[in-house]
DNA sequence: CAATAAATGAGAATAAGTCTCATTTATTAG
DNA sequence: CTAATAAATGAGACTTATTCTCATTTATTG
């Protein structure tokens, strides 16, 4: 799938995530608007986790900036978008999409660049079992956990000072 | 240590912290004043990672806001304190202490309480490991990790709605 | 103990995110 | 396809966390 599409020209592309963000939010039951197509654009497009910052920087002055907030909390609370903070201190903001599967995170204190990464199910399913210690002994039920990996990207990067 | 404390007068035991404070910022070569100590001591005297909203009420009037915050960055600086943003984006600090282990958090997303977990050496050598693998992959230096563990603590906590 | 450098308090400034409200847009029933 | 209605948007005011400024106070040292 994503071999053929290089092949596409570039509004075709366009067009595609077009359809795809307008699926996302009608499979939702959410109204298909302009700013809420143009943010799923930009998420999609972009492709990885990105702070609040550029994706603001992407949008430019298409959609406001009280609409950008507005859109990306409807998108979590339709649990379609992740956002946490990065060592940084920055938002940062990432769809959930359905064929991507149980993710951790890499982040690049230089550029500030996010990654996802997959840990292997031999070292998912040693975690779980810690979490099941912990549970019993603090008498804690946890619903959720993040591992958080944090260093430098290499010289090669463009945007590393 | 812990338990001889217990049989301290109430007193002694700030005296001993306020020691343990000004040993704690001469021994880091930074001057001993009035609010480093209060806020050492807070954060001493709780002995858990705490918000900021939580540190100023404890410090109520004895710390301007402005200095709050500079000693918190002060501390930063000289390497024994730890700030990071609980899930629900309130900043957290911790100092940290010579005798503390390396550990992670779990935090309640009801109360926000914030505790402090070990996990066995079994779990922190497979997760060396899985660093070591994703250095490889992404061409990334890995200086440090978390593992975020977010649920809710039992029905029992006073704080919880 | 005096001189000097550093730290503090009070409040102004900044920045991220939310709220308000008049206007525009999407949805739907006919 | 259109009108009626509900929902979403844009612009900018507002809020809140954090930083900055500067006159005053405090710590350090010789």
């Amino acid at each position: 799938m994503r071999i053929y599409l290089i092949f596409l020209k570039f509004e075709s592309i366009i067009k595609i995530m077009s359809n795809s963000s307008r699926k996302i939010l009608s499979e939702h039951s959410v109204s298909i608007t302009n700013p809420r197509i143009l943010v799923l654009e930009a998420l999609l497009e972009f492709g990885n986790p990105i702070t609040i910052d550029e994706l603001q920087l992407k949008l430019k002055d298409s959609v406001a900036k009280s609409t950008l907030y507005r859109v990306l909390n409807d998108l979590k609370k339709i649990n379609i978008l992740n956002e946490f903070t990065s060592p940084d201190n920055s938002t940062v903001v990432e769809l959930i999409l359905e064929d991507h599967p149980h993710h951790h995170h890499l982040f690049c204190s230089d550029c500030g660049e996010v990654i996802d990464v997959e840990l292997s199910d031999e070292f998912e399913l040693m975690l779980t079992k810690e979490i099941e210690k912990i549970q019993k002994n603090f008498n804690f039920e946890i619903k959720d956990h993040r591992v958080e990996m944090i260093g430098l990207c290499t010289e090669e990067c463009a945007n590393c000072k």
